[in-house]
RNA sequence: UGGGCCGUCGCCAAGCGGUAAGGCACGGGGUUUUGAUCUCCGCAUACCCAGGUUCGAAUCCUGGCGGCCCAGCCA
C-alpha cells in the first residue's frame, strides 16, 4: 500500500483546466506558480496551496515556479526564502524557476510610466488619511482626489522623481485612474506604488520605491508566461483589478486568476501574523517547534511530507469556507506510519518489576519483529532479564472495569516474551508503589499457556539493558477549535501543549537510531527521534500523534 | 445597507436533468502476543427554505433565508 496511489478527485480547478486544455487555450501548457512572500515559515495551509499549484503542473505535464512576493521590504528576510525553500523541496515538489517579485522591479516600473502615459496612473500627494476618506464607503461612493487630473507629463515628472529618491516617505503615491465610484472598492484607484526607504534583502537600497501587491502579482505572472494563477478566495474581489492592469499595459499574457477556500484547521491557526507572535512571545520555542502547524514544525514533530500530501488531497478543493477536523490530519500521519514506521518498546513512566524465579545472571536475546505484518522489515534483539521495567499505568491495586493489564495475583504477557504473574506489591509508607515481585512462566515464550488465558499484553524494557532517552508528549497548541475566533487566540493557548519525561527507558536497539527516524512505540504512539536536542548517550523523542485508543480512561 | 462569493450526512467532498460516490468521525461484529493494525456491517427517501419548469430536479428558473470576504501607502 502506498499513499496518494489512488485517482485524484474531481475539483472545480482541474475541470477549468480540463476545459482549457480541450479548447487548446494556452497552447496547451499549464504554468503556474507558488507565490510566499518571505515573511514567515510556510504553514499546512500553505501545503495546501503548494500541493495544488505543484500538483496541477505535475498533472498536466506543465511546470510550476516558486515565486517569493517581495514588495515590502519591512518583514521580509533572507532566513524566511530559505526555510520556505527548504519546505517546499521537502514536500517532495521541484520548482522549474525561482524567481521574486523583486526581479521585475524595473520591467515593472517601466509599465508602471506606460500607464501614466496612457493617463491610467497618477501622482498623488494626499496623506493616506486623506486617501481613506475620498475612498468613500461600502454604501458610497468615493470622491476624486484633488490630483487626479494632474496632467500626464507633471505625472511623469513627479514618479520619476520619486524613484530618485528626491521625496520623502510617504510623501506621493502613484494611484490606478480607474473608477471612485465603483461599487468594488479595490477599484476606486488603488495605489500602485509607494516610497519607503527600507534595505530590500534582495535590492538592497537600489530602490526606494516599492509596488502594491496587486499590481506586481499580476504583472509577474503574465512576465513568467503563466496560465493559471490560483489563490485565495479573499483575492476574488481583486480580479477585476487583476484584469484591469494586464487589459492595460502591452503585455501579451494574461493569465486567468482563479480562487479557492484557504485551509481553516480546528485547533490550529494558520496565519502568519499569529504564528509569529507565538514565536517571539516565545509562547512555543521556535517556528519548528513541534506543536506548530508549520511544515518545520510537523516535520519535527514527525509528519512525513507523504502524509501531509495525503492530507492535502483528502481535504479537496473549493470554494466554501469549512473548518478540516485535526482527526482529518492525524489519521493521515497514523496511516502513513502504521504501515512504514518500525516498532519499538519505550516505558515512559516505570515501574520496577522484579521476576523472582528467573535466574539471576541469566539475560535472554529475544528476536522481535519490526512489524507485525510486515517481515521484510527485519528483526531486532530485545534482552530479557530478572529485572524489567514496565508502565507504571499497566499495573492496577484498584482496577478499573474491563482493565485487562496486570493486577495483583494477575498474569499478563510480557510482549514478545513471558507471561508473567503479580505476586506481590512492594509499597513504600506512604503507600506508593515501589516495585513488583512477579513470577515466569517458561513455558510461555512464543506460545500461549496451556488451559488458561491470559487477555492483556503490555511493553517492557529490561532494566539493565534499556537506556534513558527524554520523551516529549505534545498535544494540540490550542484547546478551543477555532482560536482564529476568539478576540485574543492567545487565550486558548492548551496549558498542557508539552509535557516533557526525562526518566523514560527505550529499548537498547534504539540506542543507535538515526536522529529524525521515526517508531512507533507499542501501545503509547509514534515518535520521531530529534535532530536538534539528542545527544549522543541521551536520546529525545518527540511524539508525533498517539495511537487510536478505543479504550480510554 | 454597496459589491463579490458560498450553502449536499457530525467534519470534509463527488455529483453538472435520469433517480445521493468516497474519506474522516461515530456505532456494532470478527481476527489479533500492540485495548494498535486488519476486516465485515451500519450510518442523507435526502441535497438551506419556498414556489416553478420537466415524464423526471441536488442539478434549470424565480423568490427568500443563512454564512464568508472587501473601505492598508499589507499580502
Amino acid at each position: 500500500m502506498s499513499l496518494n496511489e489512488n485517482q485524484p478527485s474531481s475539483n472545480f480547478i482541474r475541470q477549468i483546466v480540463n476545459n482549457d486544455l480541450k479548447q487548446h487555450k494556452n497552447n496547451g501548457r499549464v504554468i503556474t506558480r507558488f507565490p510566499p512572500e518571505p515573511n514567515g515559515f510556510l504553514h499546512i495551509g500553505h501545503a495546501k496551496s503548494i500541493c495544488l499549484n505543484f500538483g496541477i503542473a505535475e498533472e498536466y505535464n506543465g511546470s510550476c515556479n516558486l515565486r517569493f512576493d517581495d514588495t515590502n521590504p519591512e518583514k521580509e528576510s533572507i532566513e524566511f526564502m530559505e526555510a520556505i525553500e527548504r519546505d517546499v523541496s521537502w514536500l517532495g515538489f521541484e520548482w522549474a524557476k525561482l524567481a521574486s517579485a523583486s526581479d521585475y522591479f524595473e520591467q515593472l516600473y517601466d509599465y508602471a510610466i506606460e500607464l501614466i502615459n496612457k493617463g491610467l496612473a497618477y501622482v498623488d500627494s494626499s496623506s493616506p488619511e486623506q486617501i481613506r476618506h475620498y475612498r468613500g464607503t461600502l454604501t458610497e461612493p468615493g470622491r476624486a482626489s484633488p490630483d487626479r487630473n494632474r496632467p500626464i507629463a507633471e505625472n511623469l515628472d513627479l514618479f520619476r522623481r520619486m524613484r530618485k529618491g528626491e521625496f520623502a516617505d510617504g510623501q506621493y503615491v502613484l494611484r490606478a485612474k480607474i473608477d471612485m465610484a465603483s461599487p468594488n472598492i479595490n477599484m476606486r484607484d488603488p495605489t500602485l506604488y509607494r516610497i519607503r526607504r527600507v534595505h530590500h534583502h534582495r535590492t538592497g537600497d537600489a530602490w526606494c520605491l516599492y509596488p502594491m501587491y496587486d499590481y506586481t502579482h499580476c504583472v509577474s505572472d503574465a512576465l513568467e508566461g503563466i496560465t493559471h494563477s490560483l489563490c485565495t478566495l479573499e483575492f476574488e474581489d481583486h480580479r477585476p483589478l487583476y484584469d484591469w492592469v494586464l487589459d492595460n499595459i502591452d503585455i501579451d499574457c494574461h493569465p486567468q486568476q482563479i480562487e479557492f477556500a484557504r485551509l481553516q484547521l480546528e485547533y490550529s491557526i494558520v496565519s502568519k501574523r499569529k504564528l509569529n507572535q507565538l514565536v517571539t512571545e516565545k509562547h512555543v520555542t521556535d517556528w519548528d517547534d513541534p506543536r506548530m502547524p508549520t511544515l518545520a514544525g510537523l516535520r519535527r514533530a514527525g509528519y512525513t511530507s507523504a502524509a501531509i500530501r495525503d492530507f492535502c488531497e483528502r481535504i479537496g478543493i473549493t470554494k466554501k469556507d469549512s473548518w478540516i477536523e485535526m482527526a482529518v490530519l492525524e489519521n493521515c500521519i497514523r496511516e502513513d506510519l502504521n504501515h512504514n514506521a518500525p516498532r519499538a518498546m519505550a516505558v515512559l513512566r516505570p515501574l520496577r518489576v522484579v521476576i523472582e524465579n528467573y535466574p539471576n545472571e541469566r539475560v535472554e536475546y529475544l528476536e522481535l519483529g519490526n512489524h507485525p505484518q510486515r517481515p521484510e522489515l527485519g528483526s531486532r534483539k530485545v534482552e530479557f532479564a530478572k529485572v524489567v521495567l514496565i508502565e507504571q499505568d499497566d499495573f492496577a491495586q484498584l482496577p478499573p472495569p474491563k482493565f485487562k493489564r496486570l493486577i495483583e495475583g494477575g498474569e499478563v504477557r510480557l510482549r514478545g516474551a513471558y507471561v508473567i504473574r503479580c505476586d506481590k506489591v512492594i509499597q513504600a509508607e506512604d503507600g506508593s508503589i515501589i516495585e513488583l515481585r512477579c513470577s515466569y512462566d517458561p513455558d510461555t515464550l512464543g506460545k500461549n499457556p496451556e488451559g488458561r488465558k491470559v487477555k492483556g499484553v503490555i511493553h517492557w524494557v529490561s532494566e539493565q539493558h534499556s537506556v534513558p532517552a527524554v520523551l516529549r508528549l505534545y498535544d494540540r497548541l490550542f484547546s478551543h477549535p477555532n482560536p482564529d475566533t476568539l478576540d485574543n487566540f492567545l487565550d486558548a493557548l492548551n496549558p498542557h501543549s508539552l509535557e516533557v519525561l526525562s526518566d523514560c527507558r527505550v529499548e537498547s536497539s534504539l540506542a543507535t537510531a538515526k536522529p529524525g527516524s521515526r517508531f512507533q512505540f507499542e501501545r503509547t504512539g509514534y515518535f520521531c527521534l530529534d535532530e536538534e536536542d539528542t545527544q549522543p548517550d541521551k536520546p529525545v523523542f518527540n511524539r508525533t500523534v498517539t495511537l487510536r485508543d478505543s479504550w480510554e480512561k
